[in-house]
DNA sequence: GCCGTTTTCGGCCCGACTGTTTTCAGTCG
């Protein structure tokens, strides 16, 4: 039975071929297989060597490791990697400032084997002597450690975004419109983001850098070099200020924004046209080439302009290439949403004020889905209840035609698959999304037939927040989230994408698997009051990076369409 | 270890910053 994943596999003897010492090209050939693996949806239809081997990236060695895995469980080649450099290594990658040298250092000289050992060796004072380490590497290690500690150096796009916006306002203060901007992982929504990437075009860099380190939101500062400028914020994330010239700025936007392997691709297709590509410019020998965007910059490459959502190298510069690029959806698409909770089970508003929200943010429908009976934690709704909130969202529709709000449910999913009501209950709701609360841990196969039975049931709509996970607090269900989409597809079940920051559920690496399925998206707050409605920009920063188009949404359709889709679902025939 | 419009060997993105050095290695993005 295998442990890790193919990616994971891979990784690991990449950064033990690193600490090893050994060609740092090999190293990455496995880096780079792993990151090709780990982007690649149907792994499992690949594994016949001949058919890994034409994946561009695998060749016979890593093809046939992979193979080893599959069949044994292990592979020989890792096993005896381990015996010259310990696994437990691995973990050390992780502390800042540290790389695969330094760690071969601490092994051969001090014995460091984990994170433990070396935050006491450090305190010691035992790395001081050590070659190429001093005082302030020891310093800047321990507090490495400290932080590593602290935060595990990632924070939610939602927690970071708004400091990040204030940052660039402060900015706009003292540099023009346009010359400010917030790159990195940010300006790629990333659900998950490491770090604050500020990019300011301007010639005086001294007091642009000056005027960073003083903001209020700065705790201290790291590094200041000539162009770049590293604080730790008060928030405890780092922020991270780089001053262009203006004529550099566009260049340098795309370069900052990524990701790695977007540049990479990039800077290959500059060199194929005899140019170099970097941070300052595009550039024939000497001579620079002047852009003035970065749609400049993409034209010139012979590309449309691709949005930094899909900067990811999952298939964007070819389809670039093509014309072929996805028209993403935005957010003044959006005509409604589903999945709000009211004051009758875990939320705190009535469905009076949730509409009245929804309808002031311009939306013409909401969907009501309060937690069922199971969700005793939650105040899960009884009939009884259910009943006399049908009655309120009746009258509240006859009340108001221009506004609709569908009656739903969020029903958990019982560990056998079942649904929370009896047939009699189930057929009066106009939507049903059903919804894993409890058993997170049963096994694959129960797991993946626990909810494919729940997509089958004829009454299911929607399946919520389909991988389970928690941002940097839990993991998702052990299941293949191809079936379970294979499976909503042959059902006609639409996919929540849960747009709660802590959530961002279906993961946009699966979004456009579904899109090639042909299986419908709802970008859905999981709001528990008014406020928590407008949690839907988060859900569009992931439906863009998974390719969403307009006609991929649900919600992004009209009232009436909207009804006719979950009245046609209710009346199939199963 | 992988790849090939420079094609079976020789290169693989590249620049900034820091700390430990006395000209550069390691790390990061």
């Amino acid at each position: 039975m295998r442990s890790k994943s193919i990616p994971e596999i891979l990784e690991e003897i990449g950064t033990l071929l690193e600490i090893k010492g050994e060609n740092p090209f090999k190293a990455r050939a496995y880096h780079n297989a792993a990151k090709i693996i780990s982007g690649m949806d149907n792994i499992e239809e690949m594994i016949d060597k001949q058919k890994l081997k034409e994946i561009k990236g695998i060749g016979e060695t890593i093809a046939s490791r992979i193979e080893e895995y599959l069949e044994k469980g292990k592979i020989e080649y890792l096993e005896e990697l381990k015996k010259e450099v310990p696994e437990s290594l691995l973990e050390l990658i992780a502390v800042p400032n540290l790389g695969p040298k330094k760690i071969k250092v601490l092994y051969d000289e001090l014995g460091i084997r984990n994170i433990g050992e070396l935050e006491y060796a450090c305190m010691e004072n035992r790395l001081i002597n050590l070659p190429g380490f001093g005082q302030k590497t020891q310093e800047k290690i321990l507090k490495g450690i400290e932080f590593l500690k602290k935060h595990k150096g990632e924070f939610l796009f939602g927690e970071v975004f708004p400091e990040a916006e204030r940052i660039k306002e402060r900015f706009l203060e003292r540099v023009d419109d346009g010359f400010v901007e917030i790159c990195g992982s940010i300006r790629r929504r990333k659900e998950v983001v490491k770090d604050i990437d500020i990019l300011v075009a301007g010639d005086d860099y001294h007091s642009i850098s000056s005027f960073f380190t003083s903001l209020p939101e700065v705790d201290s500062v790291m590094l200041q070099g000539d162009t770049k400028t590293s604080c730790r914020l008060k928030s405890g994330i780092e922020a991270d200020l780089r001053v262009v010239k203006k004529e550099a700025f566009p260049y340098a936007l795309m370069y900052f924004t990524g990701s790695k392997e977007h540049n990479v691709r990039m800077r290959g297709l500059s060199k194929k046209r005899g140019w170099k590509l970097n941070e300052y410019g595009l550039f024939e020998g000497e001579r620079f080439i002047s852009c003035r965007s970065e749609e400049e910059i993409y034209r010139m490459h012979g590309l449309d302009y691709i949005p930094p959502e899909l900067r990811e190298d999952t298939g964007e510069i070819e389809a670039s290439e093509k014309g072929s690029l996805p028209e993403l959806v935005k957010l003044s698409d959006i005509r409604g949403t589903f999945h709000i909770h009211t004051e009758l089970s875990d939320g705190i508003d009535p469905i009076e004020r949730l509409a009245e929200v929804a309808k002031k943010m311009g939306f013409s429908y909401i969907g009501i889905s309060d937690h069922s009976q199971t969700a005793y934690y939650a105040r899960g709704l009884k009939k009884d209840a259910i009943f006399k909130q049908w009655e309120i969202i009746d009258r509240l529709n006859r009340k108001n035609p221009d506004f609709h709000i569908f009656k739903g449910i969020e029903s958990d999913i019982h560990p056998d698959g079942s649904l929370d009501y009896d047939e009699e209950v189930l057929k009066g709701f106009d939507f049903v999304i059903a919804s894993i609360h409890s058993a997170f841990n049963l096994k694959k196969e129960d797991q993946e037939r626990r909810i494919i039975k729940a997509l089958e049931n004829k009454y299911t709509t929607m399946l919520g927040h389909p991988t389970g996970r928690l941002l940097l607090s839990r993991d998702g269900y052990e299941v293949d989230m191809r079936r379970i989409i294979d499976s909503a597809y042959e059902n006609g079940v639409i996919i929540e994408l849960n747009a709660s920051p802590y959530r961002l559920d279906i993961d946009w690496r699966y979004l456009k698997y579904a899109k090639e399925k042909g299986v419908m998206v709802s970008i859905n707050p999981d709001a528990h009051s008014a406020l928590g409605i407008e949690d839907v920009k988060f859900g569009i920063n992931i439906a863009r990076k998974g390719w969403q188009e307009k006609r991929d949404i649900l919600n992004t359709k009209e009232k009436e369409e909207v009804i006719e889709i979950l009245r046609r679902k209710r009346e199939k025939p199963s």
